[in-house]
DNA sequence: CTGAAAGCGCTAACAT
DNA sequence: ATGTTAGCGCTTTCAG
């Protein structure tokens, strides 16, 4: 068998002037050991009270910074939740963000966000990302994946809670609304109101699944009471206010005998609000408009327009609530909490 | 001196059926060593192709994903950049984030945020437990932090940027604007067209530095014409929208003969500008009004708000670069990118 | 209450 | 092209 020399150890990292403090650092300018500064730092009440002020004088003074890399490689345990939405820039997510924040106080959990614009490839690329630092828990925009990723999320070994939405199966957990009652809840209002001619507007991303389910909802909301969609509206890309009003001239100019207009959300909503102000229509009477999200900028709108509540929040702070219950003592997995959405039929619907 | 006998090793971690898989499970299945499975698995390119797909084959059938905790330990590098901002609720710091996060792509680098809702202690708290992942680089929003912030951000050893703001002492590099130049700027726009009589609606947050700024600029700015300002009125919390319809009435009843209205942002501006325009007001002839930010949400209103573009988009791409470039090989720090805000005058200012 | 030793899962630095 | 060894900076475990 070939011998192997020991290769020359490394170079003593602790020459180097720049390199960052280490626990050692302040064990030396305390005097005390390695190990009790590291009680200290973590605030275990097992260190003398002389001690410990020791020892922080001295992290203090030296602006020593602890590294939770090694102190998670040595305790396998990670501080942080994974929290994966398709996007920021519309005002909804924000919210659950902030629930979800909110809802991790005082758990010692960190939420860390990524965003996936609505793409399944980045979602899945973002979840290795994500797995790969070994999170406490997965939070989760959607119930559809790509198989490589639900493969991850079953096989990570930790609490997975799918948000937003109920309608499929879910991993482990799901808190969220079924977009496919709130779109059947919308058409019975519709009906209901007497509006007869309606046309749909919306995005045209394929995996906005929940979008999908809202306009499937209200088809089968209308195809209950014999009705079909009159006429549709999709756009891509863009800013969601101004395109909401192009559309909305769109569709009238096509379908000029429309007498409702459901919009996939709230942003378009108002945008197409604005428009069928500015033209003099009346609304509620000649035609009617809803939206969805109950984005509460809406109120500042001259007419308050109809809107579903998607208790964004709520399924934040619901959905960190089950991840931070989670380390306490039951692992009780496979927790679902489909919220009510309460529909506000604003000035835009008329009252009968 | 006392003996010691060395501790019993602990259990065999590979027992736990349900433990996450290790480079060395992966090693087994494919009967390659570690280190080239490790090789194999960072894209290495000294690896037979054989070897790479038979390692490839047996990850993927095994569904590892690799521990990056253990990998940033030993490498001493992380993928991370700390990007720290106020708030995530007034549509403008998402646009930087994605700003953020093209200006990453291909520099294998990751973004991570962190949110301070204004709190300068938050912001520490934020930006210590960033730091305490050794992230490759910090982006955080303003000039203004703790002495404590600003202590761990100079020994931190990592390219610093400070974003938004050009308007007093970075700690390393800067991009943005400057807030009080932006305000000066729409003074003269202001008095240029013959208005006399300005009002300030605005935030009453004490931390919101940049706001803080613009307003003071435009003072100024009114000053070098003999002007003051004839009004303010500020808010604290609650939704912009109807917020900057509820202060527009408010201040107009205060004082009915102010002829501009100043927002310290487009979202309170949108909501003061559906007000005028729902009393009936002449605009822009009759009392002008201007807003913050370059929404572009500002297309979709029935007037188009005059307002000053803050390049968030740009803001992030640089900043990102500067972090991004760092890496390769120079190490030049104490980058300053001042950008030049467009004022746009929309239909709210008169035209001379 | 404090300390010593081992090792978390990976990669740098060699050696072959 | 592949393998061997040591060690990254902490925490766990045990001993005192």
């Amino acid at each position: 068998m070939t011998q192997h020399r020991p290769p020359e150890p490394r170079a003593d990292p602790r020459a180097d002037p720049r390199r960052p403090l280490t626990l050692r650092d302040v064990s030396e300018a305390s005097g005390v050991s390695e190990m009790t500064v590291s009680r200290v730092l973590r605030n275990r009440a097992d260190v003398s009270t002389a001690t410990r002020e020791k020892v922080l004088a001295a992290a203090r003074s030296l602006g020593y910074v602890p590294n939770k890399i090694a102190g998670a490689l040595a305790s396998q345990q990670v501080n942080l939740v994974a929290v994966i939405v398709p996007s920021l820039s519309n005002m909804v997510f924000p919210e659950v963000l902030s629930g979800i924040s909110a809802g991790l106080e005082d758990s010692g959990l960190q939420p860390v966000f990524g965003v996936t614009n609505y793409n399944p490839e980045r979602e899945e690329a973002v979840l290795y990302e994500m797995l790969s630092w070994r999170p406490s828990g997965v939070i989760m925009a959607g119930l559809e994946h790509t198989p490589a990723a639900r493969a991850m999320l079953d096989s990570a070994g930790i609490p997975v809670v799918e948000i937003m939405d109920t309608d499929g199966a879910a991993v482990d957990s799901v808190v969220g609304i079924s977009h496919r009652a709130a779109g059947r809840q919308m058409a019975e209002a519709i009906v209901a109101a007497g509006y007869r001619r309606i046309g749909f507007l919306g995005t045209k991303m394929p995996d906005d699944h929940r979008a999908r389910k809202r306009l499937e909802g209200l088809t089968e909301g209308l195809e209950a009471h014999g009705l079909a969609l009159a006429a549709t509206e999709f756009y891509a890309g863009g800013s969601a206010l101004p395109k909401g009003r192009e559309m909305t001239k769109a569709i009238l100019t096509r379908a000029p005998d429309l007498d409702f207009l459901y919009f996939s959300n709230d942003m378009i909503g108002a945008g197409g609000l604005l428009y069928c102000i500015e033209q003099g229509l009346d609304i509620p009477g000649q035609i009617g408009l809803a939206g969805f999200n109950g984005l509460d900028f809406l109120q500042g709108l001259p007419l308050r327009l109809a809107t579903v509540d998607a208790c964004r929040r709520e399924i934040g702070e619901r959905a960190a609530a089950i991840i931070a219950g989670r380390g306490a003592d039951g692992l009780v997995g496979g927790v679902r909490v489909e919220l009510t959405p309460r529909l506000d039929p604003g000035d835009t619907i008329r009252r009968i």
